[in-house]
DNA sequence: ATTGACGTTGACGTAAACGTCAAGTTATTG
DNA sequence: CAATAACTTGACGTTTACGTCAACGTCAAT
């Protein structure tokens, strides 16, 4: 099984975000790619935890929140109290979650029902 | 009718931010509350607009959005060209909004499956 | 008249999340 | 072998959304 692995340049073309951004999260310790010599080559792990870096900004994770649950998933395996504290976090994030779901909805009600009103006063065509 | 009006540390202390939080907010053009003297007299009209920058930035919006869509909803009564610009970006924000709710859904389902094996790992004792 | 609470305007500082050079290294390809 | 493309580190710049003084005004109460 031929391990494809990928430069730094496609997963950024794959992502479509920059290079910079990429070390930036090595930086920030989200990834480790393996070095031949200087370059890095990133694994498909490595192509996974980039995924869920983005989709953690996406729901609004700050990048220090997302190495934190990383950093407890990659040890919750051993240690009791370190499960603990994962569930204690994950349960906190899927209530702050939940209210922003909540908020969400609120608005895409209140801009459903103001564009309705603008699509009458231009004289009702179909959006 | 006697128009309530309220403070800066009035309004700081019930929605939870600094009187700092708010002058930024005017600063900004996103409150123009009338003055006695130096002083800041919020209207019940500016206690709404707080409310609804709040709830903007809840769902991600930056200040820069939320004063756009206030400008825009301020002028939109009269002019016929700002009503469709209004509504066309309510859609934009619409559709991201609904992508943004995919994405939390998404990953509270992962929540929820991480934190049973994690539950079951530990001796299936109920959250 | 002074103390204290509350308010004001600057001006500068800060954290997060990158962008933007600069200057050098490695690899390959014509 | 020289050019070009792709990569590297390092340092400084940028934007957003405020925090943090400093220095001063004002008004009620003691």
């Amino acid at each position: 099984m031929a391990e494809h692995t990928f430069s730094i340049s496609e997963l950024a073309r794959e992502f479509d975000v920059t290079t910079r951004t990429i070390r930036f999260y090595e930086d920030q310790g989200l990834l480790e790619p393996q070095r031949a010599g200087q370059r890095r080559i990133y694994s498909r792990r490595d192509r996974v935890r980039l995924m869920l870096i983005l989709r953690g900004k996406r729901i609004g994770l700050s990048l220090l929140e997302i190495r934190e649950l990383f950093d407890l998933y990659d040890a919750a395996s051993n240690d009791e109290p370190q499960l603990r504290e994962f569930i204690r976090i994950l349960s906190r994030k899927e209530q702050q979650l939940q209210e922003q779901l909540d908020d969400i909805r609120v608005v895409l009600g209140e801009i459903g029902q103001i564009r309705s009103q603008c699509e009458k006063a231009l004289g009702k065509q179909a959006s």
